[in-house]
DNA sequence: GGATTGCAAGAGCACTGCTCTCGTTATGGC
DNA sequence: GCCATAACGAGAGCAGTGCTCTTGCAATCC
């Protein structure tokens, strides 16, 4: 190994052990993260940090995109086959709905509202279809393995405009179900959302991932997949 | 008008001077709202603040609290009879939506993440609860009506936990439609959330309220609601 | 061996929420 | 009408923030 690559490897090793101690600031403060705290478990001038990331939103970006893989990540793992569609659609759901759980403050920060003045750099978008690309592939295999009651174009402007979408991304989809997948995918966020975020307290205490089920497969009805 | 009131009535006239301000500053810089500032817009001390809001925390807390009202306002106004159940139900959807993007940082001060460290009082949960209610009560008077495909129970544990829910406060609803009402409004919550943080960009563009419209005929039809 | 580069530390700026103290002003009881 | 009281606003100050700039050190390259 050349002293340059070991160079940038301490490099790395630091930007990751930033991120680390980052993600366990993130944990207990939330959002309003301080650069100054992390530098400070880091035994490091704040300044230093600095090396690092060009500013703390730099920081949360990196934050950002590592809790998009990793959710994506987590749903790629509970969508392998073999399993039915529908099954598989649930799984992703699911373990969606679990990493959030079990980190909801960077759910909060891909998913919540955005940072005040921080604008999502393009190096973000790519991570963050993953999830619905996969409910996409989920739906288009059961699409091409007859298993879908297929549902008639409904001659909506939006239709047409995801024709495109559909081509590119979801070649085994009709733009109508891109649309349902699309309208799944937000349910899915909007119902995890809603759970970690505090707006089901005192009426679904118990049995919240059953009521989560409920509505995901109620989602993947509209979508036409009942298998 | 007694002295005291005539007190009170200024007091109450600073009170929402005040929130006039944060508001507007809240739609430029977004939650991370500053104080100071807001009383360098008044002319007045910082300090001077602190004699209406506890902290900057209550402030916000009184934000959020005009923030839910001012939805459920917008949304009583639209679901206003004579409308058959359905219209009413997407009139209220819409309503939210237009609310919500006419007044994003409001909107994202109320179903976005919640601020770190902030604690929402009991103040705030009554407000909280208006449009969810409202669509439970759409829903219900369709119930009464008869223009429901009625939905036999699923035995979930959820839906026994709803039970109470149902009969104190959408006393005309099965448990079931209970669970079809709030997985309603988390999908309104989620729609809407979606396409303000900009989940939708570079694929729906245009017809933005169509594919929202889409989707909430997609909630309604899930609870029965056809007509 | 000397020049160059990457790194870390420290001081400093402008800002934040919040507290405390200090005069001023208005209110309510006598 | 007087006077104690309470409300109010201003200012200073504390601890914290993001970020920049300068300085010194150490490793690397030629």
């Amino acid at each position: 190994m050349s002293a340059a690559n070991l160079r940038a490897r301490v490099r790395a090793e630091m930007t990751e052990e930033i991120k680390t101690v980052a993600r366990r600031h993130l944990a207990t403060d939330g959002a309003n993260l301080s650069l100054r705290a992390v530098a400070r478990d880091l035994g490091m001038a704040s300044s230093a940090v600095y090396r690092y990331f060009a500013s703390r939103d730099d920081l949360l970006t990196a934050l950002i995109i590592d809790a998009y893989n990793e959710v994506a990540d987590a749903a790629d793992r509970a969508a392998a086959p073999p399993a039915t569609p529908l099954d598989r659609w649930l799984a992703t759901c699911h373990a969606v709905r679990e990493w959030a759980l079990e980190n909801p403050h960077q759910w909060a920060l891909i998913y919540g509202s955005p940072v005040p003045g921080y604008q999502a750099p393009q190096d973000t978008i790519g991570p963050a279809t993953r999830v619905l690309l996969l409910l996409g592939k989920t739906l288009g295999e059961a699409y091409r393995d007859g298993l879908v009651d297929v549902r008639e174009p409904i001659g909506a402007s939006f239709e047409s405009e995801l024709a495109p979408i559909a081509e590119s991304f979801m070649p085994d989809l009709p733009p109508r179900a891109v649309a349902d997948t699309i309208a799944g995918f937000f349910q899915l966020c909007g119902a995890v959302s809603a759970e970690l975020f505090g707006q089901l307290n005192k009426s679904v205490d118990e049995d919240r991932r059953g009521f989560f089920e409920y509505q995901m497969t109620g989602a993947a009805t509209t979508a036409g997949l009942t298998a």
